[in-house]
DNA sequence: TGCCCAGGCTTGTCTAGGCAAGTACAGTGT
DNA sequence: ACACTGTACTTGCCTAGACAAGCCTGGGCA
């Protein structure tokens, strides 16, 4: 069979198969057909539907898969999902992107940049013997001079020994980490805490205002690389997110 | 060319081609070679290299763009991704599943199930005219008796309209909703902020006791069916996740 | 009755080739 | 100097067919 092109159209252009397949597959459940568990078309049969190739049905439905919105099982069928199982995926971006994205400026104020002797919880989490050289850096992020996070980070030097060289006023840790050590593995925490003296100060707020906390843990190559925690004052502070099939 | 099987070998299983291409790149990506932004093997020496068709390579490739890691361009090239895009994804559990997975138990108590007229922030969230009908529930979720969530949900009657015929001492909101309307699309934002009095007499803490709230929105079929929030004394709660590519 | 096994279904993966469409660049003509 | 054009290279998408492997069921046998 050769393909079906649109001679002369000046249409926008023809959805390829692939596509109009996982379409009409996304529409109907979303109406509720094939409620969660149920079986679906199998594979022959969408592609006698559609007149396409198997290889075309084959790639709609893994990526529908990939998407989390239908299960597959070898030797048995093609299943609608469990959507409560992927009903909940957030994006976290970079500060200084998202300070950008606002059209605002960023600024950083270094208070602390040192190796240190590495105290046994930092040692613990970044996988090294207490007392060990570790980079710490004390941080307070501004958007257009209101100070917006206060970045506590401990680093393990054996995976980004020129660490203290940065200047920090210029680039994020971050970024410079991501570029030096390419990320491979995170574990985030969130919760909402009260401050500590020291970052109520550094923040410009009450000890009694509640702070939205995140501690973040990242490994690459099978190495810990950093830990930070960064603490954002409640009432400038949301974290956005949303999840779109 | 005929398939390479391995034939009486008691081995695991030889790893499909694909996949080995996949985690070579992964590999290669995570060692730094090809910076983000740098020109990556093109599909034609990737078949040459690993001596497959060229639909095996698309595969790997197209997946690993899927994830975030590499980013194509028609008619230009394949180039290792921006990292900091991706370097954050989060994952929230449904409350219900999560206490279960603790081996503890979950008990809910409805403060409120009735409906009402819709108020101005109410209506203009659900896409409703001020004072048309809503349905309202409070209801306190606990984990072994201690109170983990005080859920304010409005329900948009036509997206679920035996929404209050419901026992939630059984059934979560969220779990039915998603029975009756299959979520489609959803905004979340998080942030740390304190109990209104109401909130912080249900749950049991003292008003200056900073929280996680969470703001969830949801929209299926362009229809929107729910806003909730979600409060949790920041001390009992935390929201985990992690990433890995 | 209870067990085993052979079909007949399903999805998983691959091949070898093809055309379409976007980009970059060198060469040509004005 | 500038605009156009052809060509080579890239990714995007597709086909027709094949074999592998997992699952279920019904028929035959002990």
């Amino acid at each position: 069979m050769t393909r079906r092109t649109t001679p002369g159209s000046r249409l926008p252009r023809a959805a390829a198969p692939y596509a109009r397949i996982k379409q009409h597959l996304k529409n109907e459940l979303s109406r509720g057909r094939w409620p969660p568990g149920e079986a679906m078309p199998s594979d022959a049969e969408l592609v006698a539907q559609f007149r396409v190739s198997r290889m075309t049905v084959t790639r709609a439905l893994n990526e529908l898969r990939a998407e989390g919105l239908i299960e597959r099982v070898q030797g048995v069928g093609t299943f609608a999902a469990h959507l409560a199982r992927v009903a909940s995926q957030l994006r976290i971006r970079d500060l200084h992107e998202e300070i950008l994205a606002r059209g605002h400026r960023h600024r950083a104020r270094v208070h602390l940049a040192r190796a240190e002797a590495a105290s046994e919880g930092v040692a613990r989490s970044l996988g090294l013997t207490v007392g060990a050289q570790v980079f710490h850096t004390l941080i307070v992020h501004f958007e257009d001079d209101v100070a917006l996070q206060c970045e506590d980070r401990h680093v393990n030097p054996a995976s980004a020994p020129d660490y203290l060289g940065c200047d920090f006023t210029r680039i994020t840790p971050t970024q410079y980490l991501l570029q030096v050590a390419p990320l491979w593995e995170a574990r985030y925490s969130i919760e909402a805490a009260l401050p500590s003296a020291r970052e109520a100060r550094l923040l410009g707020i009450g000890r009694g205002d509640p702070c939205l906390v995140v501690q973040r843990r990242t490994v690459g190559n099978g190495r810990p690389i950093t830990t930070a925690r960064l603490v954002h004052p409640g009432a400038r502070y949301l974290l956005q997110g949303e999840f779109k099939p």
